[in-house]
DNA sequence: GAGCACTGC
């Protein structure tokens, strides 16, 4: 038992949450069709309200909801809506974040209404289309009402537009908010249909909300909470970790057994770092204490391990999840009492002037404080241990920066100017994020040959209006838009394919030496890109074998999802009526049209054995994933530049030189000319 | 010489 080094948690406060603290989605609907679904309908807490509710919204052009977990607006908005024949003349569109909800959602509504889920009630996410002509009320991701928008900006197929968990502030919910304003001044403009848009978040900040959409009344719903009691510590913990550990043993001492912990960490090495201490240490707890299961729960641990945090823990038994931020959106589980919340988050942040991301450990925001605690108390009354002060956790931001002031911003760009936004520099976000990034993303923009100027305004290329077709970053759609020229288009479909999923490469450190000698076989010296399509080549040659991916550590899940991508990409080449060749075994020509539209990527080996970008001439290294780390080639392109404790490339390619100033001599001249001042 | 928060099109 590590003794209380830290304090223990002590301050008890009232069970009092903040007036509206920011919640949580609802849980995944489970599938089932209630035996009375109206009469289940009836007793959630906004069918009090639902009167009222509709007299309010029938009147408005945009309303605030604001609704706390349980309250059931997500599910019942769009079928009041639907049930009064408000927007009868056209969908009710209900954004999600995420896929999963906007299916399960989906589901779980046409159920309600005893129809068949695609008719009345349907979903649309990337790769998966259940609507029809029938379709009245869509859920769909907010990624997906953006790619709908470029083809129609006025958004005229739908009568109402939800924009669920607003809350979140994803970067597509950003850029949507500016897009449906727009899309509804438009429309009264033309005295065409009114277009209604309802905000829905659980959030505190509704000011916000509000004043952007021109003073929108806030309608409040009453939740489900139980009450949750919350301790602080005494005094700043100087290690997390340890104080973690210390209060999930002193709950694990004292609370009855069938309560499970879930812990809030940073990552997966710390996560599994932690699962080792805490089984190591619940193997010698004295007589009489109960047992403890320790479960690691990240987003890259396979599915399979995943699933493991929903199996109830057996009598007597008590679960312990120690996770990262994934549990605080994502997933729900069950059954939880205890939260322990480390205060601690790993964020990216992004600083235009260098065009850097960085990942670092950095404080929770009060928003995100609350929607830990918020995971327990979903059942029962809960316990939140914050591993912070009082005085500390007064000090944090309140609300989690807009994820569209901390990205590289070359999609949204390229997407709002297909989207013929008269002036994108001057588009009405509801976070502008920083004039820099704004025209780091131009510049970039204009470095692939996407805009030019027309009449003082900034307008798509023919090409840049071609690239905008593509689900992908800007640099990669290019790349694709190149490759005929260089004959090889089927092999840039695959390599882009395989680079915009997570890591087709499964890499258990446990098994490290075992990794290194199978995948010896794949491993090209001309860099990961050509590793990768040499993975592919080898899985499509076996027909997509789990067992095959299993022996040659590829992890299936995401190789599948590499299919997926590809073959809509390919798609979209085929509509742009652009030749697809096959490059076959020469590789020259890849690495060509690499170089070619990743040439602002691109890092040169200096005498003292270091490496510098051509761009900035940034200090790099080359990232210890690659299958360059141990090599030292003169010149190479990269996917991204990653800070942690040093400056890493990821994702490399070995290319010439020569091929980097054909590709671009104006770029590089300008470049020179700058280095030499 | 040594590392990978989370989504989404």
């Amino acid at each position: 038992m590590p003794q209380a080094g830290g304090q223990p948690p002590a301050k008890r406060l009232r069970a009092a949450l903040p007036p509206r603290p920011a919640m949580l989605p609802a849980p995944p609907a489970p599938r089932r069709v209630p035996p009375h679904a109206d009469s289940q309908r009836r007793s959630l807490p906004i069918f009090q309200a639902r009167g009222k509710l509709l007299s309010h919204l029938r009147a408005l052009d945009s309303a605030i909801l604001i609704g706390e977990t349980g309250s059931g607006k997500t599910t019942q908005i769009p079928q009041y809506l639907y049930e009064v024949g408000i927007g009868r003349q056209g969908i009710i569109a209900v954004t999600q974040p995420r896929r999963v909800a906007a299916i399960a959602l989906s589901t779980r509504v046409s159920d309600e209404k005893k129809t068949q889920l695609g008719k009345l009630v349907g979903y649309t996410v990337r790769f998966d289309d259940l609507t029809s002509d029938e379709t009245r009320i869509k859920f769909l991701t907010d990624g997906m009402l953006l790619r709908e928008a470029i083809g129609d900006p006025m958004l005229r197929k739908y009568s109402v537009v939800i924009l669920d968990e607003a809350h979140e502030r994803t970067i597509h919910t950003d850029v949507l908010f500016g897009v449906v304003k727009a899309a509804q001044k438009k429309r009264k403009e033309l005295g065409k249909l009114p277009l209604k848009v309802i905000v829905m978040s659980a959030t505190m900040d509704v000011d916000q909300f509000s004043q952007y959409f021109n003073g929108a009344p806030v309608l409040y719903l009453e939740g489900r909470q139980h009450p949750i009691q919350i301790f602080y510590t005494k005094r700043p913990q100087s290690d997390y970790l340890q104080a973690a550990l210390v209060s999930v043993f002193q709950i694990h001492q004292e609370a009855p057994p069938s309560q499970d912990i879930l812990v809030f960490l940073t990552g997966q090495e710390e996560i599994e770092a932690m699962t080792k201490t805490c089984r190591d240490i619940a193997k010698h707890l004295p007589d009489g204490c109960p047992q403890m299961i320790v479960m690691p729960l990240y987003a890259s641990l396979p599915y399979s391990q995943q699933l493991r945090v929903f199996q109830p823990a057996r009598k007597g038994c008590r679960k312990v999840i120690l996770s990262t931020n994934i549990a605080e959106t994502s997933i729900t589980i069950a059954g939880i009492k205890y939260i322990v919340d480390t205060g601690m988050v790993k964020a990216k942040k992004y600083s235009p002037e260098t065009g850097l991301e960085m990942l670092a450990v950095q404080r929770v925001s009060k928003a995100q404080a609350w929607q830990r605690t918020g995971r327990a108390g979903r059942e029962d009354s809960g316990i939140c241990y914050r591993l912070y002060t009082e005085d500390e956790f007064e000090k944090f931001d309140k609300m989690t920066i807009p994820e569209i002031q901390r990205c590289n911003l070359a999609s949204v760009m390229l997407q709002l100017l297909a989207l013929r936004v008269p002036n994108v520099l001057t588009f009405d976000f509801m976070s502008k994020p920083s004039p820099d990034a704004v025209q780091a993303a131009i510049e970039q923009l204009d470095l692939l040959g996407a805009v030019e100027r027309k009449k003082d305004q900034l307008v798509l290329t023919p090409l840049g209006r071609k690239m905008a077709a593509f689900p992908l970053e800007p640099k990669f759609s290019k790349t694709i838009l190149m490759s005929p020229k260089f004959h090889c288009t089927e092999e840039i479909l695959t390599i882009v394919s395989l680079l915009s999923v997570d890591s087709v490469l499964y890499n258990p450190p446990a098994r490290r030496d075992e990794v290194q000698s199978i995948r010896k076989k794949f491993i090209s010296s001309e860099g990961d890109y050509l590793t990768l399509l040499s993975v592919y080549r080898a899985f499509k040659n076996v027909g997509g074998n789990k067992v095959w991916c299993r022996e040659n550590f590829v992890n299936c899940r995401n190789m599948m999802l590499v299919l997926d991508v590809r073959a809509q990409l390919r798609d979209i080449c085929v509509k742009l009526s652009m030749p697809i060749e096959s490059s076959r075994s020469d590789t020259g020509n890849i690495r060509r049209c690499l170089a070619h539209s990743l040439f602002m990527n691109a890092a040169e080996l200096q005498l003292d054995g270091t490496y510098r970008t051509v761009d900035s001439h940034q200090l790099v290294a080359i990232h210890p994933s690659s299958v360059l780390f141990h090599c030292k080639p003169a010149c190479v392109v990269y996917n991204g530049l990653l800070h942690t404790n040093k400056c890493y490339m990821r994702d490399l390619c070995v290319v010439d030189a020569d091929w980097l100033y054909d590709a671009a001599p104006d770029y590089f001249r300008r470049k020179l000319r700058t280095a030499r001042n």
